[in-house]
DNA sequence: GCAAAAGTGTTGAATTTACACCCATGG
DNA sequence: CCATGGGTGTAAATTCAACACTTTTGC
């Protein structure tokens, strides 16, 4: 190593995430009350340092599954934050990803690092420590727009699913009512959803048939339009 | 600060700069020949350490003074690149951004750290040196997809415009054929752009409209559709 | 047979595409 | 007056938006 290689501090490198999940027809996101200061008893994305050897994928991996429990999940690198005063305990740049989970299929629970581990519904999410507002907003808002044009959204349900279901949660993320008839040929056009044949059972009303999601997909050819 | 705050070592943080430039018809980016090893005598982009007290964007602006001497220009966060093998000095993560610059509003200097400093057109890019060729090109991506739905093409040209000189600059980055009397309706409508009144003088045939690029732009009302 | 949710199709409106003519300028 | 590039408009095709009826099921 060149000796300009080594005259240089280094601010701590450290990850954080934004923890999506859908629950009850409601998007929620993963919250941890601290149990150390800073923000001791506040709320904040999970996050945590990167150890000299790991790769960011690794960390928020290993965060993941120390903090709340959660293994094997969709993972997206979304911006770093560097604002100098954004940790109290001194300069530590942050990069942020976001996290699609189906609920349903794991069971959060809270590392020993945090009091408490909690879903909120992203309408209802308090005040975060740190600068884990603006992670969040801006998480929300890269969510929001790639479920537009890519079907980042399966991630968020079972495995199969039917069309309303797939519906609901457009609506959910976006905020926004979308004719569903529309919507259907819309999605059925794009080829991103493969029926699977089979219907959902044991409901009171008419069986609606059952998709999955499809991997062997070529192309992006999905492009929502919402109105303005 | 916690004891656990300084139980990390941190790997080295540095940034890269993709810098686009738009000159003679052609879309280019400015690369470094380096002097010094590792890939010493390759081109790469420009880039270097991040100091404890800095913060990101100064990084980049510092970077753009002393390697290439540009002041500034339009900087975008890109991505985190954090490959174990990137760097063969260590350990390094680099925060990539990308740059649009005008050639003809300033000079490129080589730094006393490069051997030279060089445009090159995107598509005669040689091979590069770390993870550059990787970097570049999902900044070119990023380049690709903004221009379509955000007016960032106007970093690259003069401050008025004709709409030929806007239009060219659109069929260059995207690498397509773009019908003239569409686009100009398309950009007209958005609002983006503002005739000046005044019409560029001294060419041999018709004098054409100039335009300004409108900064007090309410919100995105634009969306360039490229047929598939 | 009735209530509740799911499946299906059509029509008008808006947008996009393709395309051709006239105008201004310099030589 | 002519060659060159710049300005403008229109018609056809496509896509989007709005909307209503029929089917299946459990009770």
């Amino acid at each position: 190593m060149s000796k300009a290689f080594h005259s240089y501090k280094n601010p701590s490198l450290a990850v954080d995430l934004v923890v999506f999940g859908y629950h009850d027809r409601k998007l929620s996101v993963l919250l941890l009350n601290r149990k150390e200061e800073p923000f001791k008893n506040s709320w904040t994305l999970p996050g945590g340092f990167l150890q000299i050897e790991e790769c960011l994928l690794q960390v928020c991996n290993r965060i993941m599954k120390t903090k709340t429990g959660l293994e094997n999940i969709y993972l997206e690198q979304l911006y770093s934050f560097d604002e100098p005063g954004r940790d109290p305990r001194g300069r530590v740049i942050s990069v942020a990803h976001y996290a699609l989970v189906n609920p349903q299929r794991f069971e959060v629970v809270a590392g020993n690092m945090a009091n408490d581990v909690q879903w909120f519904p992203v309408d209802t999410v308090p005040q975060l420590g740190f600068d884990h507002d603006q992670i969040f907003g801006q998480a929300l808002q890269r969510l929001k727009s790639k479920i537009l044009y890519y079907p980042v959204g399966f991630e968020l349900l079972d495995e199969t699913f039917t069309m309303t279901e797939l519906h609901e949660l457009y609506e959910c993320i976006l905020g926004i009512s979308i004719d569903r008839r529309n919507f259907r040929r819309k999605i059925l056009d794009s080829e991103y959803i493969i029926a699977t044949g089979t219907k959902r059972e044991g409901l009171k009303n008419r069986h609606p048939d059952l998709y999955r999601f499809n991997k062997q997909l070529k192309q992006n050819n999905f492009q929502l339009h919402i109105p303005s």
